[in-house]
DNA sequence: TGCGATTTAATCGGATACGATATATATAAG
DNA sequence: CTTATATATATCGTATCCGATTAAATCGCA
């Protein structure tokens, strides 16, 4: 562990200046700007969502939940890269709603399969049939290469967090 | 402004196939994209800020305090995206643990100014002297343009709310 | 077979986000 | 000068995230 006199902020390419203050600016670091995306994002989807009556968690999991029917919730979590302490209170609700169905499989009673239910199913075709939010990202034809690129960060972030150390 | 019938996602390109189920998937979404990489991130910078016994917000608080004395809160949420009702809890707390300075504007007693203090200042110092998440990001010479992409997304995204419509 | 170790959800507490509201101060109108 | 309006924070309730713990079921292996 290099006991660095520079304390260069963790989240920033090479500084272009000599690695002083000027360098240590919010707009440079990488991990605000997918922060603050975020935050637009759900800005965004906010309007869209009300009319639902559903959170962006919440439309997450159902999304995750119409690819595949009976998954645990682990599976879910492996998908949303959230655990049983964050899904267990949204799953509750969206059963409480109708939207989907809870039960402990017979085969392992420590699982509990969820699926949608019609409702749930229903509900997904409502969301945004215009698609204005695509043209609000203003990317154009970059669509896809950011999307790919962001995606490709996660893992990349994810697989050094699984790595106790890389020499 | 193409009025599909298709009830496609809201966030995603142009269906490579005939819209169905198919293209709604979640790797499909460019929201969920940043959604997942900002838990990625928040992950990533868990050991280091724990450490300092920072959490996340917190430390992106004081970087961007650490830009410009005697800010006020609606200044730091403009650099933050956040509000008061957001920022107010995080800020009490940063001043309860001696990093930052609270007190009313004398020339406008409704305007709180916030300052680091020398503590404050030298707890950013310690963030990370050998900048491991960098090469955590795998992004390589990428970086700047990553974090260029993202943050026009963000704008354009927020532009895009500001808009009552664009016709 | 029996029992400790592992696995899966769920629960609990702390810390954000955020809409809605409240409070205090400042400004404007008359 | 006095009230109505506007502005800047703060408070409150709801919904995530997440670490730590708990409870129940299953597995491993002597």
């Amino acid at each position: 562990m290099p006991t660095s006199k520079s304390a260069k902020a963790p989240d920033m390419p090479a500084p272009a200046s000599p690695a002083g203050k000027e360098g240590r600016k919010l707009s440079n670091f990488l991990c605000f700007a997918v922060y603050s995306t975020n935050l637009a994002f759900g800005r965004a989807y906010k309007p869209i969502l009300d009319a639902l009556g559903l959170t962006y968690t919440q439309y997450i999991a159902l999304v995750a939940l119409s690819e595949e029917d009976d998954q645990t919730v682990s599976m879910l979590g492996e998908k949303l890269f959230l655990e049983s302490n964050t899904l267990t209170p949204i799953l509750k609700k969206l059963e409480s709603t109708g939207y989907l169905t809870r039960h402990r499989d017979p085969a392992d009673e420590r699982q509990v399969r969820v699926s949608l239910t019609p409702a749930g199913r229903n509900l997904l075709l409502d969301v945004d049939p215009g698609g204005t939010l695509i043209a609000a990202t203003g990317l154009g034809d970059d669509f896809p290469v950011v999307q790919q690129t962001v995606t490709r960060l996660r893992d990349n972030l994810l697989r050094a967090q699984a790595e106790p150390e890389k020499s």
